[in-house]
DNA sequence: ATTAGCACTCAAGAGTGATGAGTGCTAAGA
DNA sequence: TCTTAGCACTCATCACTCTTGAGTGCTAAT
């Protein structure tokens, strides 16, 4: 008995898969003896690619087309055959640049971050920031924004900076202003935002007095910022890329639209390293015909949300594979050397 | 020769419209008479649908099938034909106190407002804000944002908030940070956002001396900022929703990916109340069997933007043109009680 | 002005046969 | 033992035809 599988067979799967995710046709006998310069017959190549397919790699649409890769086949591929080339300098400069000089609120630079992949593979990109989230009140503020319009200020020790805009049936005073400004600073600066319950605000609306009833949009809002803040974010981006590809049509359409629904778990269990899971094979994300690659971002060593890619299952693996996990190692080190862990 | 659309014309041109929007299919002419109770028979119909389709109204898929209404039927339709009826009280309620509660920063505000019509109609919809903006800067400050992170707060007299975070290479000391805020605050209140240009802010890193080249990043940030906001932002919204519909398929979704560009100029002329434009009847909207309906928003009277739904020709109009027009009409009031003149 | 009757049109769907790409198997050759 | 030529076989695709049925326009009668 032979080794299962050979150099040849090797060569003939990796060509089998490039092809196809560059063509979208069953590849067969003849072609595969063609780019190998005739090196063996077609007839060769068949036997090859029946073991092949007998050990699962590849698979027939049908009887007299040729073969197209299984799950099992672009697995593999992925994890052994795919030429690995690291970005260029000039790439990671460029990423590197754009994220440092936009917006750098952990979210925004994500979401950033998630742009640019979308951007960079014509894919539509999902990020998530994830729900666990221990940071801890840091600054909190109210500033006259309008006529009896405030803005609520909220920054926290992993960086985030929220605003929201409230209105009030009345004028505050600068006085009235520094009062509640410090009251609530006394009563939750340092506070984990998963402590910011609706309990904590009433009781410290109660605790206002009689200026409780009329300050109660501020505490809302700030309720409503921490809100924002503990809640896990999942955003997606470019889905609409995806209708071009001829190969994202009917029935992937279809169940595109739920997709939302099903990422939320997903994203949530984290696995490091990146992760590829394919739409008809999982529970969990079924999209026909589709791939989704993901993988974590962590600060400082802890998870912090997801950064990934849902694209047809004929993705040009070995070209968006590096941008994700640059993408997603970079957002990890800014997060982390700008985290403050002094006011944790 | 008799009036050209006499009531039972009308009638049917009304019934045509109203049953096509419902099931897609042609109407012919014996459902029509089935409909009116046989008062007619279905030949008398049928030349009444035949004068109608002289004068333009209604047309004809091919020879043996029933009526669809033409571009000319539908505008007929939704200025004459329609039933109206406006929002109910509890509607008007509901919607008003979800945009109450939300931020009331404008650009959010539109974009909750936008949301809210997206979840009611099912559509896409599209929200934009002018580019032409006014409004000068009331009140920026610098606060600490976590290790050497500085967020940026500005806020406008039209009550925009807007933050954003930077990095600088060091840590600012309190006094620096006053130093900086009083400087930027001297040079900068008061100022309307179209006059923070790329000049400017090379003017202040000069006028900062040593300081300005170290400073740089958050005089970017500022500048960022104002682009920001100078920007006619255009939202879409809740787009992979049409892709459930399925008049809504091939032509019309390669279409609707390249709806954004089309929209931009489409939106910048301001037409007041609801404005009606099918997909292939203007040059500037491009999307098979897609119609786009928008209404303005405004400032103490200034267009302040636009708001607005795209969907499938065979729309649900009378229901949903109440919609438009109940949450523009808050959103102009809102953003209006809000405004702060006294600033200006 | 309305209507019954009738011939006409045409999209949609079902069935047919030709085409050709690609296969598996077998037996002979290296 | 691996490789290969030859051959029969399979099956998606396409073009074509035929049938069906819904809906029409026209005409002559009411």
């Amino acid at each position: 008995m032979v080794k299962a599988l050979d150099t040849r067979k090797l060569e003939i799967l990796k060509f089998v898969v490039d092809r196809y995710i560059q063509t979208g046709e069953p590849v067969g006998s003849k072609t595969i003896a063609e780019s190998l310069n005739y090196a063996v017959s077609p007839a060769t190549i068949r036997n090859d690619m029946a073991a092949l397919e007998r050990l699962g790699y590849l698979e027939q649409p049908h009887t007299s087309a040729g073969r197209i890769p299984s799950y099992r086949g672009y697995r593999f591929y992925i994890a052994s055959l795919m030429p690995r080339r690291p970005l260029s300098e000039y790439d990671r400069r460029t990423i590197e640049d754009t994220l440092l000089n936009g917006d750098l609120n952990p979210r925004t630079l994500i979401d950033n971050a998630a742009g640019l992949l979308a951007q960079v593979t014509g894919c539509a990109t999902v990020s998530a920031s994830s729900r666990v989230d221990f940071s801890v009140i840091t600054r909190l503020d109210v500033i006259p924004a309008g006529r009896r319009l405030y803005a609520l200020l909220v920054i926290t020790s992993s960086g985030a900076v929220e605003n929201r805009v409230c209105r009030l049936d009345f004028e505050l005073s600068n006085e009235q202003i520094t009062f509640f400004v410090n009251f609530i600073r006394q009563n939750l600066t340092g506070m984990r935002i998963d402590e910011l319950t609706n309990q904590k605000m009433l009781e410290l609306g109660v605790a206002l007095g009689r200026y409780g009833a009329a300050l109660a949009p501020l505490l809302y809002g700030i309720y409503d910022i921490a809100g924002k803040l503990r809640q896990q974010k999942l955003e997606l981006r470019n889905e609409t890329a995806l209708l071009a590809r001829e190969d994202f049509q009917g029935e992937s359409v279809r169940d595109f639209l739920q997709v939302r629904q099903q990422l939320e778990p997903l994203l949530r269990c984290g696995v490091s390293g990146i992760q590829v899971i394919f739409g008809d094979e999982s529970e969990e994300f079924r999209v026909a015909n589709s791939s989704l690659i993901v993988t974590g971002y962590s600060r400082a060593g802890k998870r912090a949300g997801s950064l990934g890619v849902i694209g047809p299952l004929r993705l040009d693996y070995s070209r968006i594979i590096p941008y994700i996990e640059y993408l997603s190692d970079t957002v990890s080190r800014l997060i982390t050397e700008q985290y403050d862990e002094r006011k944790d």
